[in-house]
DNA sequence: CGACTCGATATCCTTGATCGTATGGATTTC
DNA sequence: GAAATCCATACGATCAAGGATATCGAGTCG
């Protein structure tokens, strides 16, 4: 049995009017043929649904058990095509995004808030990881959209998309001679001591920081180095160096640290960058970024 | 839009298989067809399900939703099927069954407890009422099926069926002469003062118990007359008076009163009928009554 | 480059769903 | 009993679904 819609929508209108000369009126076709589809609906069913006694036609009990059912069947099938339509706009879904940690403080937030004002339909996944982790899931599909760091390693089968940039400040102890500055130049510090991070988990960073010095025309002399964020932390508020961070870690107060905004800015930033795969056709991750794209910091 | 079955059934299968030759084969069909089919769906559904790259078939995440709800549809379908001939054939559904009073106590518990368990997609709704109520809802189709005492007022729409037989005790004060006895004759009463009922709550019991005296050989000498049981039991346990009550009201132990059963049994009972109207099609209600007439006491 | 794979397209056929008009048969109503 | 009402039946027409075969075109691989 095959229930068509305009079958169920001829039983149910039967059953409102109770009448088949009424109901086929309603239905725009003449009443022999609506008695057929009855039949016919009856016949599949294996069920009598209507007690048809001269003068008044009434449903039998599997007859308004059917009406509800019918009912709520066509109610699914169109939210079933609602639904489908949704998706393939990209109004509903699920995007699985990545990120590398630094962006979690500020931008992600705000990200996520805007994709839930923006696109309530959507649901984002997320996973952070390391740059390198990141790219290999994009390319491999377990990843629809990552924000990483600028230099995208592998740039044919992904597209990047600018989001945001950041800021290079200078990390300093409390009782350094410049921690209540409200800017310095980096060549300030050509005489302290730095520490850096060796490169391993934030190769940008790393490189960024080295470069910004070496344009302010001195090589840091570098009493220590250390793998991640809070080993640079632990140097800087020991008061044993001096360090350079990306701002946002000014959201973070940490004890014993004061962080300076760095004079000229224009080496001294790191980009944020969205990339996604270049074939990649889901509407989902393509509102999304555009949604990113309208939101990122130029 | 309109999905058939068979248009969903090769959906899924396709879903699963993501490739149209073996899908073809799997639906006993050949391939142009079945492309065929999906283009006819995708255009309906005003969405691109399949992502169609060479040498390996995908689906869009709208296809993917879709396959999902075409899943979710098709067992809808299928329940529906399944819940419609349940009703049809009266394992489902619901019956409208009017009692009176008196058979609360006792057989309508063994009742709804044996149609639980034999027919449990069966629910019972319970209505308490006088016998003259109760036929006429059963008439005016409020009501499915009722409990009521034997004279079926109007047999003409109506049918009745046996459903138990009730004896007629003698209820007597704790200090009446006979209130020890496991037995007694009417006749051993024939000089006691009676409270019998008026007739303008349960007729038939009031009548029955005159036909009793009666056909003991003596007129009842009644000191007062009550409305209800109620009214009897206040009389007799007060020590004024004896009467003659349903013996399901032993069940009810009443402080001051003693059940006596009578010897010889025949006119001093009561019985119960199931009536239905005669030309009721509902299946539930003869699953019902059919289990009514194996469960009665004969 | 040629063979191969795989889905799309072209073309035709069959069938059943869906509708129409005309008519029959049962019941109610006056 | 005649008229009216109401649903079922009979019969014919149409059209789209659903299928088959043959072929094309794009991409893959040895």
């Amino acid at each position: 049995m095959d229930f068509t819609q305009r079958l169920l929508e001829q039983f149910l209108v039967l059953a409102e009017e109770k009448h088949f000369g009424r109901a086929a009126e309603r239905l725009s076709m003449s009443q022999p043929p609506l008695s057929q589809a009855m039949q016919r609906l009856e016949r599949g069913l294996g069920a009598t649904l209507l007690d048809r006694r001269p003068g008044d036609l009434r449903l039998t009990p599997a007859g308004a058990a059917f009406a509800v059912e019918a009912r709520r069947l066509l109610d699914a099938r169109s939210a079933v095509v609602e639904r489908v339509r949704r998706v393939a706009q990209g109004l509903e879904g699920v995007v699985r995004v990545g990120y590398v940690s630094i962006l979690s403080h500020r931008h992600l937030p705000r990200l996520l808030r805007a994709a839930a004002e923006e696109l309530p339909g959507l649901r984002i996944h997320l996973h952070q990881d390391s740059t390198a982790t990141l790219v290999e899931m994009l390319r491999s599909g377990t990843l629809d959209l990552a924000f990483i760091r600028d230099p995208l390693p592998v740039a044919d089968e992904l597209v990047a998309h600018d989001f945001a940039v950041e800021h290079i400040v200078a990390a300093l102890p409390h009782d350094h001679r410049l921690a209540g500055s409200d800017s310095l130049a980096l060549e300030d510090l050509c005489d302290d001591d730095f520490v850096l991070l060796n490169g391993t988990a934030l190769p940008g960073l790393a490189l960024q920081a080295r470069l910004a010095c070496r344009e302010a025309g001195f090589t840091p002399r570098c009493r220590a180095d250390a793998d991640d964020l809070t080993g640079l932390l632990g140097y800087v508020a020991a008061g044993l160096c001096v360090s350079l961070m990306p701002e946002d870690l000014r959201d973070f107060p940490v004890p014993g640290i004061a962080f300076v905004p760095l004079r000229g800015s224009s080496p001294y930033l790191r980009t944020t960058i969205a990339a996604v795969r270049r074939a990649d056709a889901d509407a989902a991750v393509h509102r999304l970024l555009d949604l990113v794209a309208r939101h990122s910091r130029r």
